[in-house]
DNA sequence: TTTAGATAGTTGCAAGTGAGACTATCTCGC
DNA sequence: GCGAGATAGTCTCACTTGCAACTATCTAAA
């Protein structure tokens, strides 16, 4: 009889370790700053890139559905942590950018997220880590994950 | 200033990736034996395991909130595939284990996930598949999520 | 034995999310 | 230029889920 191990499955894995990892670190920003997991994402997006998105462009980085980043924006707008600019070539979009304000939490928030992610890391060596990062990117690629990882002109035709 | 790639920040990743994977596998189980997540990780703890469990160990073991296996359980009874049997030395809970059909459903859906995984990690040599599955272990191990693995014995007082 | 507190499972409620309709705008071919 | 189809972003709806309250039952201690 063909039998399946849920703990050694690796999807089941992956999911568990997602949900654990991503739980680990919404709490660092969301009792502390008030975003949740999409507000993250839109924020991680524009500090990490210098030029202003289109909200477009974050649902296809991070792959999530443009609803919810639509949402998201709007309420980040609300809390002034980033502004709109009118696009003149197509007034369908709007360019997204960090206020001051906004950079402000950025600059405050990135450190205490990198020393989580460490934390979470630190049952590994240097070497493992590293390894484990190679993995994870064969994995993405072949899923075709990293689209994402593509700089934004490859994305799209800005 | 601080910066942080999101692509390269390890739990954006981890829950990425693991979304993906969920969402290539559950079209399997869902389009294909009406099952979602929840129904299916009941499914799969009552198949792996031989005796009959309780609704609280499948929670513990996927974890998965207690709620949500109740209704999966719900959905479960009223399609036939596992059926309850009261416990005389406890009546505050019910063994769970599948029925005939339930038994035949995941006869044939155990081998489409296994080879539908194989799919997923054909991009890894076998040594790489091997470590992969060895750095997500320790991962694991750190953030404590290895409860999950341990005999049922040890995780209640069965 | 009684009672307080713990535990298994269910359910109502509120929050979050994806699908898809919708508006406004753009692009391309005629 | 004009109309068909594509695209950006918003909004409504339905669904899922976690939380917390609730019921029933068990355990332990006075």
């Amino acid at each position: 009889m063909a039998k399946l191990d849920l703990f050694k499955f690796v999807p089941f894995r992956l999911n568990r370790l997602g949900a654990e990892v991503s739980a680990a670190l919404s709490s660092e920003y969301r009792a502390r700053y008030g975003l949740d997991i999409p507000e993250w994402r839109v924020m991680a997006t524009l500090g990490f890139r210098n030029e202003a998105c289109s909200a477009q462009y974050i649902a296809q980085c991070t792959r999530t559905h443009k609803s919810t980043i639509s949402r998201a924006v709007t309420s980040l707008l609300e809390h002034g942590l980033i502004e709109r600019v009118e696009n003149a070539d197509d007034r369908r979009e709007f360019r997204l950018r960090m206020t001051h304000k906004g950079q402000a939490l950025y600059e405050e928030l990135i450190p205490r997220l990198l020393r989580r992610e460490q934390e979470i890391l630190s049952c590994l060596t240097a070497q493992e880590r590293k390894e484990f990062a190679r993995l994870l990117g064969k994995i993405e690629d072949s899923l075709d994950l990293v689209q994402a990882s593509r700089p934004m002109s490859e994305v799209e035709a800005y």
